[in-house]
RNA sequence: GGCGGGUUGGCGGAGAGGUUACGCAGCGGAUUGCAAAUCCGUGAAGACCGGUUCGAUUCCGGUACCCGCCUCCA
């Protein structure tokens, strides 16, 4: 059996994985605070995991592999966006308001996730279903001396953990020292952190021991992937963003809640996304999301292959170059396993991802393997990395994607409707019609270009309106 | 201030202590309504300074620069 090799963030190294049941694999990954529409760097642990699920799909069985991937439906910022409705003027209740918003971005979250070709995990808990066991595990917590209820709060009291602070290399008293902790009246040490707190009435809240409140953040993953996984399982796996405080806090509380257990025994993290260069930041200007990019009609698989492009572990740039790139590439490899069967994904492949998921290798690997003309094996390598079969899309087929031009995005659907046109009437060699239809689009003020993907740059006469026009 | 990641050819981006990464772009050629697609061939690298070694881009140390987390934003 392929050994597959993790880098487990806990011990800073890479190691063999050996599972607690190799009859039964169980994976945690922290998942999205349904508020609003995931962005792009949402979705790079939704892709990085979703290749580690199918990879151990592949080594263990589909049938062998759990995945847990919460919703996280409690939370301040979701509070504050149904009460800006309701402020608004809405006149239902802040009940209804909040799970309205909530089931719709679960809804927008599975449309976008699905589209980048992330299977859907076994089991996706939200938090707000689990509120009994985070009350029942903040019970145990206090009773075993690892917290306290002050003002209707309840604190987590660091010092009670010894290793607080091992997994991202921290200590409490560096950490007090550079001042950047809250203080509150209520915490014996600034370290603490909240495991409940009050709600008053204009909040949603639940009854517990400590008066009618709502979990502080943390605690859900805890209390659920206790729950659906056991006191020990496998991998833990988020963004690295969450490394401190969220996943520190979730050892401090798991680890005290459950002495007996190891928790998650491997962590991993995946680096940030960025792009062109830079952070992506609603200041910079340069923040969107997964719908965004899909409305542009940049197919998902294409976001996809940028993404595995580059090592789980490092910083991924998000360029339109890259995506230009990908786009050729996928292009080509999508004709070349257009109708062809589906063969054997080449052990080397595996052992490739095996060895810390090298998505970037391996996709040299897809390549070689497109110039040798393999394209059963090219195949059926994709499909473990997660792309559709050519047989399940068409963009390949006559054009699709646009340049990336700001200024045209607006303008997707019109465009790409031209373009595929004008590219079927050339693969038609019906070249009058096409070179007429040309004519009219430069009219637009537009330049028209025979690329890998047929792509329309905006010259200085570029004039909307007409485009629009054509329609 | 504390912790962590990075620096490879024009661009993106890997593996391996000694042998071609790979892709894109470029260049030469074939083919082709096409500015395309396809096919053949081809040049180009390892931030800086030391150390270990028969040999380092690959291991070790230092320097410089870039980036992220520690704070609501992944």
């Amino acid at each position: 059996m392929t050994t597959i090799r993790l880098r487990n963030t806990r011990t800073r190294k890479v190691e063999d994985f050996d599972p607690i049941d190799p009859t039964k694999v169980r994976m945690y990954v922290c998942g999205p605070t349904v508020y609003d529409r995931a962005h792009l760097g949402n979705a790079r642990p939704v892709v990085v995991f979703d290749v580690l699920y199918r990879l151990l799909r592949h080594v263990y069985g589909p049938d062998h592999v759990t995945y847990v991937r919460n919703f996280t439906d409690v939370d301040d910022k979701i509070n504050a966006a149904a009460q800006a409705r309701k402020a608004a003027g809405d006149p239902r209740s802040l009940e209804d308001l909040i799970r309205e918003r909530t089931e719709e971005t679960i809804r927008w979250y599975h449309d976008d996730m699905d589209a980048l070709g992330a299977l859907r995990p076994t089991v996706e808990p939200r938090a707000t279903d689990y509120i009994g066991q985070m009350i029942g595990m903040i019970e145990g917590l206090i009773a075993g001396g690892h917290a306290y209820a002050k003002d209707g709060h309840v604190l987590f009291r660091v010092r009670s953990y010894k290793d607080y602070g091992k997994l991202s290399g921290r200590s409490v008293d560096d950490m007090i020292a550079g001042a950047r902790v809250e203080v509150a009246p209520f915490k014996e040490d600034p370290m603490d952190f909240v495991l409940w707190k009050p709600s008053d009435a204009d909040l949603p809240g639940w009854d517990s021991p400590w008066g009618r409140g709502r979990p502080g953040w943390h605690i859900e993953c805890s209390a659920m992937s206790h729950e659906l996984l056991g006191e020990s399982f496998d991998i833990h796996g988020g963004g690295i963003d969450l490394q401190f405080p969220h996943h520190e806090n979730e050892i401090a509380q798991s680890a005290c809640a459950h002495p007996h257990g190891d928790f998650a025994r491997v962590w991993m993290h995946n680096e940030m996304l960025m792009v062109e260069g830079k952070k992506m930041s609603k200041s910079l200007g340069n923040f969107f999301t997964v719908r965004d990019l899909l409305d542009q009609r940049i197919p998902g698989e294409v976001i996809r292959f940028v993404f595995l492009s580059t090592h789980y572990s490092k910083p991924m740039d998000w360029t339109d170059r890259r995506r230009q790139d990908a786009t050729a590439t996928l292009k080509t490899w999508f004709r070349m396993t257009d109708g062809v069967p589906k063969g054997e994904v080449p052990v080397g492949l595996v052992d490739i991802l095996a060895n810390d998921l090298n998505t970037a290798f391996s996709i040299s690997k897809l390549h070689e393997l497109a110039n040798e003309g393999e394209y059963s094996a090219l195949k059926a390598s994709m499909s473990l990395l997660g792309f559709p079969d050519a047989e399940q899309i068409d963009w390949f087929r006559h054009g699709a994607g646009l340049s990336g031009a700001e200024n045209l995005a607006e303008h997707a659907e019109i465009l790409h409707e031209l373009l595929t046109k004008w590219q079927d009437l050339r693969n038609a060699r019906d070249y009058a019609a096409a070179d007429s239809l040309k004519q009219s689009i430069e009219a637009c003020g537009l330049k028209l270009s025979a690329g890998t993907v047929p792509s329309a740059e905006p010259t200085e006469d570029f004039d909307p309106a007409k485009l629009e026009a054509l329609k």
